[in-house]
DNA sequence: GGAGTTAAATGACCCCTGGTCACCGGTCAA
DNA sequence: TTGACCGGTGACCAGGGGTCATTTAACTCC
């Protein structure tokens, strides 16, 4: 007679076509996606999710087999989009400055913070406890986009090479991973930031990433 | 009558002068970081820290009252023996060029995974679970470090000014941050990157950080 | 529209790990 | 000798990720 005292509530209809199944998981991604906006990731628990969708937390599990695959899912939406935001940029115009590119690039990350914060956390957290196969369609998609980029990066900028496209893209997404996690501190931290003289460790992403851009594109112009 | 059944061991002397209290603390400090080489940071149990330096779990939070600040006090070590190892070798010769200054920087990190690491895990990770003191103490000392630093940078390098030269600073912790964790992945993730197509996103920590250090310095130089 | 079948959803349960605390006992000053 | 102090202990607790036997909605076929 174990577990017969199940409650009486079936809150959601079932998804049973797939397009349903498809509307739940982006339900699912949405919550988490909500809940670590106002969090941070150890924080969302796995019930929460459930309980913001209106379903059991063994539900969830259905769909995403770990805590780090849900995330990790979430930022492969997120990519995705913010690539297809950046590359659609990067096809307008046709010679740019480096500056120019810099401004563009920080730009495309204004209100993208969860998607950056995210891309932090991949290497440290999402992809510890995550399928062989999830990490590899995610990286396949990153490489596809990478690629796109690059030879936008390219005719936006004569003088890069397929090499230094390549080199500049893996630059960016470090410094866009290092300011991020520098600007978007805990809130002890904030705390004691607050104090004057902690101004030299205060960062402003925004500023920060644009300025380095710059400084890098002016290096490999300068060559 | 409660928890009145207590095993009988004490295995190790009391520490009772303030030396050997701190002899203690380094013994917790090296089991840790031990372990966290070996792993990561969420794999290290409080447990296994404790049976390393062969005392009881409970003795460990009398230590540190969190298992973020036991890794944010070795941090907090690594980063003052690494910033003194930088600065002594900031400290010779006169006039240098951009190249040479990138590769003491990488150079200088050789070896230095477990303190990379640990920087790349400060803001997402370390800092969340951590007195405002420690906090503090911490920065307090990174501050100080990082002013001397730049003093050295701008006698290396002439064409530094103050302002450059904290940004880069700024840019280059921001590198190591990112670069380390695009280099130093999940057992998982190497699997997948073994695949030949998979190269470009394969990261050579030290060759990318001399070539992004090095880019760095030129375009602050042709400004 | 009733019987049978499939599989989505459930939530009690398990387990692990960070963190607590009442108790133990070695040491040393009085 | 003794009693207070305090470093050390480990049983215990809390809570969160993940499991699975069971329930039952929804669809199929007659």
């Amino acid at each position: 007679m174990a577990g017969a005292l199940a409650a009486k509530r079936v809150a959601l209809p079932r998804a049973r076509r797939d397009e349903d199944k498809e509307a739940r998981r982006r339900e699912l991604l949405d919550a988490a996606r909500a809940l670590f906006e106002a969090t941070s990731f150890a924080q969302v628990k796995m019930a929460d999710v459930a309980a913001r969708t209106g379903l059991a937390k063994g539900t969830v599990f259905l769909y995403f087999p770990t805590k780090e695959a849900l995330f990790l899912a979430l930022l492969d939406d997120l990519l995705t989009a913010w690539f297809a935001k950046l590359n659609g940029r990067l096809a307008e115009g046709g010679t740019w400055t480096g500056h120019q590119l810099a401004c563009t690039v920080a730009q495309s990350l204004e209100g993208e913070e969860t998607f950056t914060r995210l891309l932090a956390l991949m290497q440290t957290v999402l992809e510890q406890n995550v399928t062989v196969e999830q990490t590899q369609a995610f990286k396949e998609r990153v490489l596809g986009a990478m690629g796109t980029t690059a030879a936008l990066l390219q005719e936006r900028l004569p003088f890069l090479t397929a090499r230094t496209a390549g080199q500049l893209i893996t630059h960016v997404h470090a410094l866009v991973t290092g300011l991020r996690q520098m600007a978007d501190i805990a809130p002890v931290a904030r705390e004691v930031l607050t104090l004057p003289h902690m101004a030299p460790l205060r960062v402003d992403f925004t500023a920060e990433l644009t300025a380095a851009i710059t400084t890098l594109l002016r290096g490999l112009q300068a060559r």
